[in-house]
DNA sequence: CTGTATCCTATCTGATACTG
DNA sequence: CAGTATCAGATAGGATACAG
C-alpha cells in the first residue's frame, strides 16, 4: 500500500469547472466576499460558486468566515493547508502553458482561444 | 495575455475517469496492446478505454501503433513530448499521498478507501 | 448580501451486442 | 484482437425564483 498513484486524489480537488479560477483569485487577493467573487467571475451563477466553495472548503483548502451581520458578510480565504496547493498549481500552470506553445508548433497558431 | 492561469489546460488533459490509470500504467510498462490494458485494468470498458486513448493520442500524450494483421495487434506507447508529463504527475502524486496524511490527521484513519 | 430550492439540460460513464 | 454502435443511467452544470 501506499505505493499506488495517487494523481486521482489530487485532481479530485481540482476539477470543477470554476475551482480553478476561484483559486486563482482567492490566492491573488488574499481574501474575498462572495459578491466580490461574483463580479470577478463574470458568467459564474450563485449556486455554482456556492457548490464549488463548499467542496474547496470541504477539502480544507480554503477557510469560510461568516460574519454574524446584517447583512451578511462572508469572507473566504486559502488555508494554512490550502497554501501547500502552491507550487502544484504552478507547476500546472507553467505546464499549461507549455502546452499550449506545443499546440501552436503542431497545428499552427489559429485557434487560440480553447480553455477558459 | 499569456499571463492569466493555464492550471484548466493541464487539468484538461489529465481528467477522464480512467486516464490517470492508463497513463500509469503506461508509464510502467513502456509500452502495452489494448488487450493488456484491459487486464491490467479489470473494471474499464473497451469503449471507455478506446475513448480515454483517442483523447489521450489526440493531445499527443500517447502515440497508437497499429500492426496491419490479422488478428489485429495495437500498441499505446507515452510520446516523448509526453514524457515532460512526468514531473507534473509526480507531483500530482505526491501532493495526493500528502493530502491522504493530512486527512487522517483530521478525521482519523477510518475510511482509508476513497478515490481508488 | 449570501445564499437555497427547483427544475432542466448537457455531458460523462456504463451495459450490451455487434464487426472487420 | 481491437474495436464500434446503440441505448440507458448517472452526474455535472445552469436558469430562474425565492429566502433569511
Amino acid at each position: 500500500m501506499s505505493h499506488e498513484c495517487k494523481v486521482e486524489t489530487a485532481l479530485d480537488i481540482l476539477v470543477g469547472k470554476w475551482k480553478p479560477v476561484i483559486l486563482f483569485n482567492i490566492f491573488q487577493h488574499g481574501t474575498l466576499r462572495f459578491s466580490e467573487l461574483q463580479r470577478l467571475i463574470p458568467n459564474i451563477t450563485k449556486k455554482m460558486l456556492t457548490t464549488q466553495l463548499r467542496e474547496l472548503e470541504y477539502h480544507d483548502i480554503i477557510n469560510r468566515k461568516v460574519y454574524p451581520q446584517v447583512p451578511p458578510k462572508v469572507e473566504y480565504s486559502i488555508t494554512d493547508y490550502g497554501k501547500g496547493l502552491t507550487p502544484l498549481l504552478e507547476s500546472m500552470h507553467e505546464w499549461g502553458l507549455s502546452h499550449i506553445a506545443h499546440l501552436d508548433k503542431i497545428y499552427g497558431e489559429n485557434n487560440t482561444e480553447k480553455s477558459n
